[in-house]
DNA sequence: ATTCATAATTATGAATTCAAAATACCGTTT
DNA sequence: AAACGGTATTTTGAATTCATAATTATGAAT
């Protein structure tokens, strides 16, 4: 059964979501040159496509164009990892007051049933982790900016290309999840600050996990 | 004299930037359809440089690639400029807050003298325009923020693909410059959430401005 | 006249080709 | 052996070519 898509993306998009994935398993490390043909050659197409995937992810930030001289896996430092995740902060806690201000009821109750999901998944990482996930991306979904929400999903993949990344450090499930905790009664609490307070102590208590 | 640069930019950035340029014009007007061929005909260059550029500045958000069906300029509606808006409102208040924390004295006085000629530049208003952006523009390089500033610079692409953009109104030059000397008046003072709050200000009353 | 089917045209997406810059290689000289 | 110069190779950047999808034009049938 092949898995043929209704809306099939764009061959460079594809190559693009290809190169993503290389660059954050550090398949391609970072600082690395970018072999144009060994990649085209080994995807079986040509370099154009290729190129331009490569122009997309360098306006992502994920690679540095060098003039006359190629591209190359961009690398990420400690401040960038730093500023990078201080952007995340501002931009979800935002998101978490906005979600305070103005979700519906109903989106209310949604963010709540994500997260007693996510407490009954305390015992298995990876379903901790894909719920979590989950549940940042429902509530920016909900905070309906669709800027930020790109902004985010560039943000979240710079953050990728870092080896001690992890938006979640394992070992912090339980505190995690009492952060989430107090941010849902902020939110159905219709709290503004609140949400906006809780939600910059979560990523501030993740970044010094990961520092 | 010809203006020969040390340091050319790519052939595909170098267009990127002249489209911008159009689009920004309406010369290339919100909804409509970019024709390939035309442009690089006009520009005497093959469609390989300019559809890399056309990606790019799809990833940017000034255009929208449609599958099969080309490149079209990204219309921005009354909630996109809302949402925008909020953005660097969020992303400049904070950098705000950063340099009221971390900026050194000199980083400071510097800001001052921009103030000073910008105070300077009431009459005129192009100049005042002028030095308003160079004074944001170094706050925020002062907040030493690659990321926001890649951010930052995106999204006031995205603003002025609106007709009733300008952050900054005509009619508003006295109440701006206001509004800049609290803000100073704040930073001096290593106030962080009073600069923050400034900045806001700023921000809000523009944005009222503009509705 | 309108609708439908089909042919011609046009535009996009991608491969290929070409020119020039950067790099690697190699032999010579000191 | 190290440094230099010059040639060959590689690689990038960009133009060109090609295949196919989408659009438009054309014409037949109702």
């Amino acid at each position: 059964m092949s898995a043929l898509s209704l809306a099939p993306r764009a061959l460079y998009e594809e190559v693009a979501e290809l190169l993503r994935q290389r660059i954050f398993a550090r398949e391609l490390a970072p600082g690395s040159w970018i072999d144009e043909m060994r990649l085209a050659e080994e995807y079986g197409i040509s370099r154009t496509p290729l190129r331009e995937a490569l122009k997309v992810l360098a306006t992502e930030g994920l690679v540095t164009m060098k003039m006359r001289r190629g591209a190359y896996v961009t690398e990420v430092n400690d401040k960038d990892q730093h500023d990078v995740y201080h952007l995340l902060s501002l931009l979800e806690s935002d998101a978490a007051g906005v979600v305070a201000a103005q979700a519906s009821e109903a989106e209310l109750a949604e963010l709540e049933r994500i997260h007693q999901e996510l407490a009954a998944a305390v015992g298995n990482t990876d379903k901790f982790f894909e719920i979590n996930e989950r549940f940042h991306m429902r509530l920016l979904e909900i905070a309906n900016n669709r800027w930020r929400d790109q902004m985010v999903a560039d943000l979240r993949k710079v953050m990728k290309l870092n080896r001690h990344n992890s938006l979640l450090k394992s070992g912090r499930i339980e505190e995690s999840l009492r952060e989430h905790q107090a941010l849902l009664e902020a939110l159905l609490a219709r709290d503004v600050s609140g949400s906006v307070a809780r939600m910059q102590a979560h990523f501030g208590n993740g970044l010094e996990a990961a520092g």
